[in-house]
DNA sequence: AATATACATGAACAATCATTCATTTGTTCG
DNA sequence: CGAACAAATGAATGATTGTTCATGTATATT
C-alpha cells in the first residue's frame, strides 16, 4: 500500500507514542467506560493517582501530555480538575492493541 | 475501565512502542496489501529502500526490531529476503491511528 | 489568617533508542 | 577464485523522554 505523506506519518507517529507509554495507557483505561459505548467517564487526578499506583506529579505530567495530544480534555471544579476522554479512537486503539496480546499469548 | 494487569500493560505498551516510529510505520505500510483483505505481499529489503527512501542499514535494523516483536516475517530466497506481515491487527492498527488524524484535520 | 488539600511545574538525571558509518557475511555469476 | 550484489551487524552518538524531587499555585475549611 502507498506510504502516506511524510505529514501524515508524522502525526501517525505522535499519536503511537503518546500512547506507547505504560503510565498513560493505565490513565486511558481510567478514562473508559465500563459499560456502555458512548458514556463520559471523568475522573479527578486523585481518582487516577489512586487506581494506578503512580506519583502525583507523574499522572500530573503525563496528563498533560495526553491533554496537548488532545487525547484528552479537563473541567476544573472547586479543588478538583475532572480529566475525561476527548477520543472515541482512543478506545479503538487500545481494544486493537488488546486483541493482538490476547490472541499471542494463546499461540504459546 | 479495570486497569489490565501489569503483564498485559506492558505487552501493549511494547507493541505500541514499536509501531511508533516512522521509520517502522513506512515499512509496515510498504507491507500491506494494495486492494485485498488479506492479500500477502512481500518485499525484498532493496524495494523498502526504495519505496521508504531510507537507508539499507536503518531499514535492515529496523526489519529486525519488527521481526524481533514478530510483526512480520521473513523468508530468504538466493541473494534476496522476502518479508511480509505477520499479523492482521497491524493492519486494523493503522488504520485506527490514520482515521483518528483524518478526523482531526477535517476539524480545523 | 493559617492550614490542608488538589494539582501543576521546573530542573535534573538516567536510560532508551533512532540513525549513521564502517565493516562483514552470504550468494550469484563470470 | 574474484567481483558484484544483497543484507546484516556492531560500535558510536545525539537526541528524546520517563521519572523523581522539590517547590509553587490555587482553592477550601476552620
Amino acid at each position: 500500500m502507498a506510504i502516506p505523506s511524510y505529514k501524515i506519518i508524522d502525526k501517525m507517529e505522535n499519536i503511537l507514542n503518546i500512547a506507547s507509554d505504560s503510565t498513560r495507557i493505565k490513565i486511558l483505561y481510567c478514562l473508559l467506560d465500563e459499560h456502555f459505548e458512548d458514556a463520559k467517564v471523568e475522573k479527578t487526578v486523585s481518582e487516577i493517582v489512586d487506581l494506578t499506583g503512580a506519583s502525583q506529579s507523574l499522572i500530573s505530567h503525563q496528563l498533560k501530555v495526553l491533554k496537548d495530544a488532545r487525547l484528552i480534555v479537563s473541567r476544573k471544579q472547586g479543588k478538583n480538575v475532572f480529566y475525561s476522554l476527548c477520543d472515541r479512537h482512543v478506545k479503538l486503539l487500545l481494544e486493537v492493541v488488546y486483541e493482538h496480546i490476547m490472541e499471542e499469548i494463546e499461540d504459546d
